[in-house]
DNA sequence: CAGCACCTTGTAAGCGTTTACATTGAGGAG
DNA sequence: CTCCTCAATGTAAACGCTTACAAGGTGCTG
């Protein structure tokens, strides 16, 4: 092990210098810096993680907590943050918070989460912590101001806490008015079941902009064109089809609360010998990977810079800036693809 | 901030039981322990991991090592692996590591991963590390040995090194011989590009697999079947439409090296109006998320185990106990679904 | 030329644990 | 009863760095 002791015998200084020196701090002369940051090559040194946290009490480290580590969302919003903090020196550590479901409290996912707020956050492994998607008890919210460190929230709305946001209800009426000016008027929601993500309030929200749109443009919501799923193209797959198939709607295009939902209705809709986006327009929200692919009209809301966004904020608090805005909205912006179209004449697409 | 002292105080021990106590030491009576948890508990005290890895050279903490965020495959391995190594109280730090490329030096990704390997992993912010699919050049796999800690690479050999990775060539072997059972012989391969995934070694070696399939039946292999393309979706599909529109060849299968590849795959076919698996068989390798969904068939390599025991590895290797095996093979199986199915009767599937 | 301000550097006191070693006392062997 | 062993605990020295404070110089001002 290569010590700051050694560093500064080679250079001929003491280790506050040495320790100065390669921190950047300004009063050091430029040839002592010189000379110890040669020191320090040579020798191939590097500070003790440890040892500097505990001196200092920064760990240089930023804690991220997410619902899941499969979602193709979450992993983008991770991959524009661990960017831009690995480029400021920043660790990222990975903090998996199962949802808690409320139903079974002596189940392991209950169990892990409280383990998460009782021990693991409080070992002061991170100077910040990033919170995506999650919504916390007051038993939790708690916990976590009594940790002191900086906590930034990404989409799930962290109360009483700076936090990143789309505007869902923005986002779907935007979404739903651009099918509306299509010329539609029986257009199907497909969301997220309300019940089941206790830990996400976004498809209430997102519901509640599909619904404003419609009512604007004067259109009575249907609760049959409303249909619920998780959040994955086989589970939007089988609820478009049972949307399809009923008789009772006859939807001419599909909003999508996200872009694997709506590859889900756009593949449900093939297998059913309908054309997208000539029998039904498919539209979803979220700016994914594939959505060119499928040709996906959607509301790009940028995840990766979303990261990038998330990780600059927890920075510039860190610097000891005053952020001052408590809720950010973040921008989105509606692409425009080939999956939506003008609404065909009334008929039911079923039977073409 | 309230420290180990307090703990001894209320507790009316000194520091160092408590701390023996906390660690399960088994030097300690029952009774001083009880009263040491009590004491604990009450101050709702917690091991400031940065005093304590400072102390112990221990950091409980596990770095992972991974090409890209973004990939469906690597994430399900870091599931499987966070999970297991967050029951055992250890932490993950995620460490993106981007492809050297080679070609130009001062390129940022170069300069980024060069500072993994020189700063980034030396702050001895972790026990052990997890390499994903990684190749080193020589200095890369120096500087690794150099930190002197527990290492072990899942996916790409790591020269070596303790390494879990997959028999490429026998699950390519069994796929193609899956097909050839099945009365294929025209029997095309969507792999990825060797030329540019410089930190992977996987494309030659299922190929090769592929290839000594077709030997064994007496088949030759035609280069004209063999198409890449990037690890995605979108990449497949183009490169499975121009497969299937060239009049040179006329597939009547294809194996791909990926699910989603494979999933790619059956969207070209199907958009050129042939239908899966009637008029091509299509498989793919993973145990894709989708593949269910696809009615893919595919060799399922279990990724999520795949992470749960390399944490195992580490773990046990933490725990002292030797290791032995430096090479690991992981299992798989062939998961039949309806994407395959016995050999149509040649003829041109582009002009049924 | 004294006095002052400021820049640079050194000194040394922590930071909160762990752990080698010393100490104490109890129980068992002889 | 003495001596030895061993279990339980305490003492105190690291661990490697940061930083408040002190000290020494330099150059300027008046």
């Amino acid at each position: 092990m290569t010590t700051i002791q050694r560093v500064a015998d080679l250079a001929g200084v003491s280790t506050a210098t040495v320790s100065r020196s390669l921190a950047g701090k300004s009063s050091v002369s430029p040839a002592t810096k010189e000379r110890v940051e040669a020191a320090a090559k040579e020798l191939g040194y590097v500070v003790s993680s440890a040892a500097s946290s505990l001196a200092s009490g920064r760990t240089r480290n930023i804690g991220f907590i997410l619902p899941d580590l499969d979602s193709w969302f979450f992993m983008a919003v991770l991959k524009g943050a661990q960017r831009m903090l690995a480029d400021a020196g920043y660790d990222v550590t990975l903090y998996h918070l199962p949802a808690a479901n409320g139903l079974d409290v002596d189940e392991p996912g209950t169990a892990r989460r409280a383990r998460l707020f009782d021990e693991i956050l409080r070992r002061q492994r991170c100077d910040a912590l990033i919170a995506v998607n999650l919504e916390l008890d007051e038993r939790e919210r708690e916990a976590l101001r009594e940790l002191g460190r900086c906590l930034v929230g990404l989409g799930g709305p962290v109360h009483g806490v700076h936090s990143l946001g789309l505007d869902d209800t923005a986002v779907a009426y935007d979404a739903t008015t651009h099918l509306l000016s299509l010329g539609h008027t029986a257009i199907a929601h497909i969301t997220g079941d309300a019940e089941f993500e206790r830990d996400f309030a976004m498809p209430a929200t997102r519901r509640a902009g599909y619904e404003s749109a419609l009512a604007e443009a004067g259109i009575e919501s249907d609760p049959l064109l409303v249909r619920t799923a998780d959040f994955t193209i086989a589970g939007a797959y089988e609820a478009t089809k049972q949307l399809l198939a009923d008789p009772h709607v006859h939807p001419t295009a599909v909003f999508a609360a996200s872009d694997e939902m709506a590859i889900g209705a756009i593949l449900a809709a093939r297998d059913l010998g309908l054309s997208v986006p000539e029998d039904l327009s498919v539209m979803g929200v979220d700016g994914h990977d594939l959505a060119d692919f499928f040709g996906l009209t959607t509301i790009d809301q940028y995840p990766e810079q979303q990261g990038q966004r998330v990780a600059e904020l927890v920075l510039s608090e860190l610097a000891g800036e005053g952020v001052e805005a408590v809720v950010e909205r973040l921008p989105y912006a509606l692409v425009q693809r080939s999956s939506t179209s003008i609404a065909p004449p009334l008929h039911s697409p079923i039977t073409p």
